[in-house]
DNA sequence: TATATCTATTTGTATAGTCAAAAGCGGATC
DNA sequence: GATCCGCTTTTGACTATACAAATAGATATA
């Protein structure tokens, strides 16, 4: 028999990773849930506690408790949104939008990313630009399926990542950090020599076992990493200086 | 004036930081704790909870409540040790001691590691090879003041990173993932090109704010890469496929 | 109109207990 | 010795309740 507060717990986080309810959206108050759950007050508590305690969720008193924005979130999930990053470090961030159509998944793409060929996606390449030099290409996919309004979508205001982020705010996440030398195409439009090393961010995004997106993020080596400090026992909410940095 | 059950909380934090209580060690059970901070035992119970929740502490019924063993941790921290992981996929991974000396922290490191120069540290180059081909260079640091036992240590049986992950359990750490390209040093001990892409990175390592070890690993860029899947609401130690992977 | 004050709501912390479940331990039996 | 049984310890889940702190919104006051 499992608990009432997991039970409480999971019903609500479903609701959240569903997009159910979104961020800023307002969650029954204790008291509601106790009714809700025909339990004592101390167990809603403990659950909405747990929601707290994982970042899902932002409580205050006599206004209520509330779906948590996750913009900055979580270790490598901070790996996101390199405008945010470069902006809030004091520099001067602009994006290009370079290629942005509409196609099918290939075969193989398909047995790569372990989903059906022939899946409608929308390709964007998209060029980070942090105080006029070049420093992060962006190749991405986001499949239409998942995400439909994607398809009319410019990513004129905000890049593809945080567009997207506003779309699918809680995700699960695969990262692979490697380092590559430049190709060709990737030399010319960094504005570096070809075969210079790289620093290479690939992360596929899941929502609800259904694949959102795939990017694929190219640094020039010399001009970027990734840098976090970590407290093995604090709350991932409160790092203390996450961020990519401009190096 | 700050709540019992943070105060609880901290006081047994404190102690696994400091090394007080090493892991599997036994702490108070909820009784005695009781009668020390003569509160109730729910709020015993919520600072142990709290402490379980953060990856610190392990309890079991009857058992009692031990401090956690750190080895596979968060994130990150998984970054740790090459051979462990390596070996779980089913690699095979040796290790070389290549250089190992007793000297004075420079002036240079000293600014740039904000610590006091002329500290006496041991100095270790370390060759991890897997399946037969290099695939890391560690070249590392020790504060002997921080780690005196390092002095005589051979890293004979346990690379530096997992023996040291023996002798200080529970640590803050720093990380920098920088893409650079091979010098010629590098390139000669890993058996690759000059100037080919390596993953190169960099964790500095404190106890109590004391600075025990700063260590710059470098792969070579096709024989390594990062990975990690997230699940944003899940807790750090239930993450999917925590590892470091050959690529 | 602006400001101070009161009030009601909602969360936060804590108590003092109950009952349950897991698991180590010893003893009885085979 | 090995297996099973019950006892005891320790954690786990939960209730019902109390009071405190924050604060949004209404009300009264200057």
């Amino acid at each position: 028999m499992e608990p009432i507060y997991l039970r409480i717990f999971k019903d609500i986080e479903a609701r959240i990773l569903n997009g159910d309810w979104r961020p800023g959206d307002r969650i029954p108050k204790e008291h509601d849930l106790v009714k809700d759950y025909s339990c004592s007050r101390m167990t809603v508590s403990k659950a909405l506690a747990t929601l707290v305690e994982r970042g899902l969720v932002v409580r205050k008193r006599k206004t209520g408790s509330f779906v948590a924005s996750p913009q900055i979130e979580r270790t490598v999930m901070d790996i996101q949104d390199i405008g945010t990053e470069a902006v809030s470090a004091g520099h001067e961030h602009r994006h290009e939008i370079l290629a942005h159509k509409v196609d099918a998944l290939s075969q193989t793409e398909a047995v790569q990313l372990r989903w059906s060929a022939g899946a409608e996606v929308l390709r964007v390449q998209c060029l980070h630009i942090v105080d006029n030099k070049p420093t992060a290409i962006e190749r991405r996919i986001i499949f239409l399926d998942a995400v439909p309004l994607a398809r009319s979508e410019p990513f004129l205001d905000a890049p593809p990542a945080k567009w997207l982020l506003s779309q699918v705010p809680w995700s699960k996440a695969k990262h692979v950090i490697r380092a590559v030398s430049a190709d060709a195409a990737t030399a010319r439009i960094l504005r570096i020599e070809r075969g210079e090393p790289c620093l290479n961010l690939i992360r596929q995004t899941w929502q609800n076992e259904r694949i959102v997106t795939y990017v694929e993020i190219t640094h020039p080596g010399d001009r970027f990493q990734f840098a976090g400090i970590f407290h093995p026992a604090e709350k991932a909410s409160s790092r203390q200086h996450p961020h990519e940095a401009l190096s």
